[in-house]
RNA sequence: GACCCUAUCGUCUAGUCUGGCCUAGGACACCAGCCUUUCACGCUGGCGACACGGGUUCAAAUCCCGUUGGGGUCGCCA
C-alpha cells in the first residue's frame, strides 16, 4: 500500500485565512487517519507579492490551531529530506524549469513570443467571434521559425490536446472537460518564472501527493492539471475539492471581514478545537447527529466520502455555542492554563494569587463562559474592587427602602459566621428573607452588586466564600456608604 | 458571455448513490415554559424546509429533462 501523502499549500501573500484553515484541516485529517504524511509547501512563485512575514503569519496560525505532527518541532515540511520546515517554491525554480523545457522537448509544450499586446488583441477578437479559447501562433511555429527569434523573450506555453479531460473527483464524481474549452496556458513567464499549474503539478507529482484536497475554486483548474500530470508522465493523484466558506450573507468569505483571519478566532477567545470542529462540519458531517467532536474523533471518524457540495455559510452563533461546549469539556486546570494568558491581558494581577484559588474561580465560572474572553467580565472582581456599579442595577436594588438596611444586617451577620462557607452564608440570607417574609432575591441583588458592581455573575455564595469575608464586608461597607452620598435610602 | 459545480427549515445539515421505513430527523438561532438568587447551563414544548415546471413509476426529497437561483473558473495571481 503506498503511504498517503496530502498537502497544504497557500501563497504567502496575506494572513492565513479561514478557508485554508478548512483545507488544511482536511488535508491533515485525511494523513493523520491514514498514518500518512502532510506536507507544508508555500506557493511563493510570485515573487511580486509573496512576502516572508505572511511565512510567518501562516506558520503561526498552524501551530495555534494544532495542525501539525505531535513528534515533529514544527510541520513535517519536507518528508524526503527530513527538513521539518516547509518547501518553498521559490528555492524549486530550476526543477520546473527543466521539466517545462522536457515538454518543450517533448512538444507537449511551445514557446511563444507573442507579447501582452498581441495576446490581449487575440482575446479581444476571441471574445468578438465568440470563440471559447484564443490559440497563439506559435503553436505551430516551425523550428525554423522559432529560431529565427534568437535571444527574444518568450513565455513557454502548455500544448492542450485534443479530446476531453476527466477530473475524477472523489467528491464531485467525474467533472468532464472539453479541451477546446481550455487555453494553452503559460506554464513559464518570459522572466523565466514557472506559473502555478507547473509548479504544483510538478511539486505534486515528484513530491508523490496522493490526494489533492483544496478548494471547489480549483475544480476548473484541475482539468488543467491533470493534462500537465499525464504529459509529464506523473501519476495523477487523486482529487477532493471542497466547498468554499462563505460569509453569513452567503458572499464568499471576505479577506477584509473580521474573521477571515485565522488568528482572529484567538483574540476573539475562542478554542483552535472549536474552530477546527466548526470547519469540520462545515462541509463535512457524520451519519449520525453528532456535532461536537474533539481533534482525536475528528481524525478518527472525517471521511473524504460524506463531504457536502454546496458552500456552507459562517454562522456566529453556533461558532459561539460549540465553543461554549468545548470550554466546558476542558478540565479545570487546562482551562485555568489558558484562561491565564487572557486574565493578565486585561490587567488582572493572576500571578500573585494561589493556583487552588484560581481553580475554584474557574470552577464556578466554567458553565457561563462561551469565550475564554468571557472570564474578564466574569471574574474581573476577584482581583480589583469594583470601580464602578451598573448603573441600572443600582437603582433597581439600592433605592428600594429598607435595602441598606438589610445590607447592614447581612453585614453584621456575615461578621458573626463561624465557617465562612457557601452554606454557611446561604443560612445567613435564608434567616433574614425567613424573617423578612421576602425571597432570597431580595437580599441577594444588592449584596451581589455591591461585591461585584453587576447584575449578573456566578452564584454569589461561591464567590462570596471566595472574595473571603474582609472582602465582603468592606466593599458592603462601601456600597452602603456610597448610596449614602447619593443622598439614596434614607432608612 | 462561455464553461464547470451546486440547490432540504433563517443558518449548518441527515436522508438522495441502492425510489416506498420521510405526514422529512438533528443542531444553532428564535418563541413559550420549567429549573433558579441573576446570567448562563440544563430540561420540555413550539415555529420552521424538499427552489420551480415537466416527465419516469403503483410509489420521488430521492431517478431523468428543462427553468430559475447561488457559487466558481475563464491571467505572464495562486
Amino acid at each position: 500500500m503506498t503511504e498517503v501523502r496530502t498537502r497544504i499549500a497557500p501563497s504567502p501573500t496575506g494572513f492565513f485565512h479561514i478557508g485554508n484553515a478548512k483545507t488544511a484541516l482536511y488535508n491533515w485529517l485525511v494523513a493523520r487517519q491514514n498514518n500518512g504524511t502532510f506536507i507544508l509547501r508555500l506557493e511563493d512563485t510570485d515573487v511580486e507579492r509573496s512576502r516572508d512575514e505572511y511565512a510567518d503569519i501562516i506558520g503561526e496560525a498552524l501551530t495555534w490551531l494544532g495542525i501539525n505532527w505531535d513528534e515533529g518541532p514544527g510541520f513535517h515540511g519536507q518528508p524526503d529530506t527530513g527538513d521539518y520546515g516547509p518547501y518553498r517554491q521559490s528555492q524549486r525554480h530550476a526543477l520546473y524549469v527543466r521539466e517545462a523545457e522536457r515538454l518543450v522537448t517533448e512538444g507537449k509544450a511551445y514557446r511563444c513570443f507573442w507579447s501582452l499586446d498581441d495576446i490581449e488583441a487575440e482575446r479581444e477578437l476571441a471574445r468578438q467571434e465568440k470563440r471559447a479559447t484564443c490559440r497563439s501562433p506559435w503553436r505551430d511555429a516551425t523550428p525554423e521559425r522559432v529560431a529565427a527569434e534568437g535571444d527574444a523573450p518568450y513565455a513557454i506555453r502548455f500544448r492542450v490536446p485534443e479530446g476531453v479531460t476527466e477530473v475524477h473527483d472523489l467528491v464531485q464524481g467525474v467533472v468532464r472537460v472539453d479541451n477546446k474549452e481550455v487555453d494553452d496556458f503559460i506554464i513559464v513567464r518570459p522572466s523565466g518564472d514557472p506559473v502555478f499549474h507547473l509548479a504544483v503539478v510538478v511539486d505534486d507529482g515528484l513530491m508523490k501527493v496522493t490526494h489533492v484536497i483544496r478548494g471547489d475554486d480549483h475544480l476548473t483548474n484541475a482539468a488543467k492539471h491533470v493534462m500537465l500530470f499525464e504529459a509529464l508522465g506523473y501519476t495523477v493523484p487523486k482529487f477532493a475539492h471542497h466547498s468554499l466558506v462563505h460569509d453569513e450573507h452567503g458572499k464568499k468569505y471576505s479577506k477584509r471581514l473580521h474573521g477571515a483571519n485565522v488568528l482572529d478566532w484567538r483574540t476573539d477567545g475562542y478554542l483552535p478545537e472549536t474552530l477546527l470542529n466548526y470547519l469540520a462540519l462545515l462541509g463535512w458531517a457524520p451519519s449520525d447527529d453528532r456535532e461536537l467532536f474533539t481533534v482525536d474523533e475528528l481524525i478518527k471518524e472525517f471521511s473524504l466520502e460524506r463531504m457536502g457540495l454546496s458552500a456552507g455559510r459562517f454562522d456566529l452563533k453556533k461558532i459561539q455555542w460549540l465553543n461554549g461546549q468545548h470550554i466546558r469539556m476542558l478540565s479545570r486546570e487546562a482551562l485555568l492554563d489558558r484562561l491565564l494568558p487572557v486574565l493578565r491581558n486585561a490587567g488582572l494581577d493572576v500571578d500573585s494569587k494561589p493556583r487552588d484559588w484560581l481553580l475554584e474561580i474557574v470552577a464556578i465560572c466554567q458553565e457561563k463562559l462561551r469565550t475564554l474572553n468571557d472570564i474578564v467580565a466574569q471574574a474581573d472582581f476577584f482581583f480589583a474592587e469594583p470601580c464602578e456599579y451598573e448603573e441600572k442595577a443600582a437603582q433597581k436594588h439600592w433605592a428600594k427602602d429598607g435595602a441598606m438596611a438589610d445590607m447592614r444586617l447581612l453585614a453584621d451577620a456575615m461578621r458573626a459566621v463561624e465557617l465562612w462557607t457557601p452554606d454557611a452564608l446561604h443560612a445567613v440570607y435564608n434567616a433574614l428573607a425567613e424573617r423578612l417574609g421576602s425571597g432570597l432575591g431580595r437580599l441577594v441583588h444588592p449584596t451581589r452588586l455591591a461585591l461585584t458592581g453587576k447584575s449578573v455573575g456566578p452564584g454569589l455564595f461561591e464567590l462570596a466564600t471566595l472574595l473571603g469575608r474582609e472582602t465582603c464586608i468592606a466593599r458592603m461597607e462601601r456600597a452602603m456608604t456610597y448610596v449614602e452620598s447619593m443622598g439614596g435610602d434614607q432608612s
